[in-house]
DNA sequence: TACGCTGAATGATATATATCAACATGTCAT
DNA sequence: ATGACATGTTGATATATATCATTCAGCGTA
């Protein structure tokens, strides 16, 4: 069912030759401090300050241009990587098309399963708008999991959050039509990545189809329709929903 | 995005009374003991035998008859599930149909991601054929995992694969067209799940559908089609592939 | 300004898939 | 054996969706 197609991947982003990536991480680092940064991260709270001082002298933090490629499904996964600026997106590639499992906002963190299995990364992740990440060992993440069982939980918690959030996406990318699988990505766009209404769509057509499980022609056109209907306005990126009602709606029935 | 149906999936299965479920669990207890059946479930290996017997004076055994539901989705989840003989289905109840996320054999365990978060279950689960299973205390697994690192590493690990696993089902699901899922579906039976080659089909055609995202009726002639092509031969419920290259290469050109 | 490039939009067409309806088969209790 | 009921099978049809081709708009660069 699964298959690493790397060549394939690396070829679909001329862009980013690997040396990128290891010159940003050497540019910056150790800008600002855990202890300050955590207050918005979730799963830090169960860490004592020592603790945080542990992750804090070991993290690095790098910073990517929009489209570049943070880490490639197939590759070993050394960094737990922590978002602390711009928008990333975690993605499967799968055959020929990407499913978007979701959107990386500040401070927000990528873990994968793969850590706790053979270390290699089971998704993509890439920089849709200019991002900075700070970099952790997974090594010090797992053993402050050992020690910590707050923090254990915590995690565990996190990952059980995440699962929920993928039964929800699976369900509506099967058991929806368009219309309805549009209507969750706007919701999710507006309620859990922008955060308000008039909202700047800093993700382009391919992603939103992506997201949605469908051709990019077929979003753009269910969006027409959605404008059509009165149900959303789009002047250039910035998207307002007007009748929030009616697209519930239109999420419910599929 | 996430609605639970409990009146409509109720009725559903009218056999099932909630009290049914009742009856059945005080029907048999400790027949049999921990220490010794463990031998085949892998996270319990990292538990001491003082530990082992925790878990074993907690439980107590229940059997359910093919198409009995075990749990609903929506339902308070005070439990943990072991099934140690017969055939379970997990499956989430959808917008007018179910998806099952996987079937569960023995000696193999339903823990939903509901346990750390709500203590809510987020799919429900039912006997494919006739069971037993263990049901041990949620609280009395989750101080183990707080207690001993190895066995919280060796559940997250766990947990790990399930979601891995996941993340094909979903890609086949969204990315394959119906040929292509049918074949995931059958190498997952007769590789994952009977584990022989000529394997009696204890699953019923609208569970071929709904592990396969697809409408009874297509499964089925999918099916024809894999006969008359010679890749499988179906006499009675007894299924055998003869041709697993072909359906491998099915498989993988989606 | 003109050029070329990339992402977005639109229309025409092909096709995968669901739905509906009818029919067959098996199974169980009477 | 008989009927009733669930399950499986098949065919005809409708429809959701992808694909292909084309045009358009914005944007940086020569």
């Amino acid at each position: 069912m699964f298959n690493i197609n790397l060549t394939l991947s690396l070829s679909a982003f001329p862009k980013t030759r690997p040396e990128q990536l290891f010159l940003m991480v050497n540019k910056l680092q150790h800008s600002s401090n855990c202890a300050d940064c955590n207050c918005k991260a979730s799963i830090f709270k169960a860490l004592s300050a020592f603790e945080l001082e542990l992750i804090n002298s070991s993290r690095f933090q790098v910073s990517y241009k929009a489209g570049e490629i943070i880490f490639k499904q197939g590759t070993p996964s050394p960094y737990f990587v922590c978002v602390t600026s711009g928008l990333a997106k975690i993605y499967i590639e799968g055959y020929g098309k990407n499913l978007i499992l979701s959107l990386i906002k500040p401070v927000d963190y990528i873990f994968g399963p793969g850590i706790y299995v053979d270390n290699r990364h089971y998704y993509s992740a890439a920089a849709v708008e200019d991002c900075t990440a700070c970099l952790v060992d997974v090594s010090v993440f797992k053993n402050l999991i050992r020690e910590n069982p707050d923090f254990a939980e915590e995690f565990i918690k996190r990952v059980s959050l995440q699962s929920i959030f993928n039964f929800d996406q699976v369900i509506s990318l099967t058991q929806k039509q368009m219309h309805g699988r549009i209507a969750d990505v706007i919701f999710y766009l507006s309620d859990k990545i922008y955060c308000q209404n008039p909202f700047e769509m800093t993700i382009s057509r391919q992603d939103l189809a992506d997201l949605s499980g469908m051709s990019k022609e077929s979003a753009i056109r269910i969006l027409k329709e959605f404008k059509e209907e009165g149900i959303l306005t789009i002047a250039g990126n910035i998207m307002e929903v007007l009748n929030p009602k009616q697209l519930r709606q239109i999420s419910e029935t599929g």
